[in-house]
DNA sequence: GTATCTGCAAAACATTTGCAATTCT
DNA sequence: AGAATTGCAAATGTTTTGCAGATAC
């Protein structure tokens, strides 16, 4: 749990402007893998002169620094994490929410991939969340 | 093995023409995960008046019919696979190239992710390759 | 001859880039 | 002042859409 966010970013070499901590605070308190625009329409409100390009530029070095990651679960558009242990992702495609779960790390076996460095693990699913299902 | 892929289309409800023969063809031949434009690269010498309009299509008709898959490995582009028996996908970031690995049905356990109705399983890795990390 | 399928041209988005203005130390 | 950061405007690249012409049954 992390405390200060600008104490934060110090610590992985990033210097802790306003845009950056508003974004890394959004983005590590809300679990709900906004989208660059969701990112902006949030903190529009309290930083009138953000850009777009801020929130492209400021991810962009987050992923660099290792304290987010990429999910490239939706074809349109990339979605965003600051949880960068590994877990799963579930995508509804009713209510287009996107869930996480756990993996128990022995129910993924990565010696029986031989030959390759392996860098990034993503695990995503795809179906109908228990909330849509009931509705029908 | 498919043998006729004429028939093959029919019995899925896809009226078999010349530039969805050709498509399937190609995506079933060439195990390489192409991207749109590869297709439109690979089948514009054969049919001189494709466009990409037809490619994205007949894509899009194909997963409807579930003769293929979208692989959103990518940011940029949405890759495709006529391959849709879950298997994982390993992207090298050095050469760019996608190999395919089996995963033994047993390594992943979906029976402890609970209250979802899942329609697809996506697994991608991405890191160096055999081959790239040979070379260095 | 009517449905379907194809493909051009334009539109729609997401993302990147160049660069000038701003901010921080 | 000097370096880093921000943000506007334009460019880029992928995918979608509208529609007219071609093809198939």
């Amino acid at each position: 749990m992390i405390q200060d966010i600008a104490a934060f970013l110090k610590e992985k070499d990033i210097s802790p402007s306003v845009q950056r901590v508003k974004i890394f605070d959004y983005l590590y308190k809300n679990h709900t893998h906004p989208t660059v625009d969701d990112i902006y329409q949030a903190l529009y409100p309290e930083i009138q002169t953000l850009s777009k390009t801020t929130v492209y530029n400021t991810l962009r070095l987050f992923i660099d620094k290792k304290i987010a990651t990429m999910i490239t679960i939706d074809e349109s558009e990339t979605r965003y994490d600051a949880d960068v242990v590994f877990h799963g992702h579930f995508k509804c495609r009713e209510c287009e929410k996107i869930y996480d779960f756990d993996i128990d790390r022995s129910a993924i076996d990565l010696n029986t991939i031989p030959f390759f460095q392996i860098e990034e693990k993503h695990f995503y699913l795809k179906g109908i969340c228990q909330e849509c299902n009931k509705k029908k």
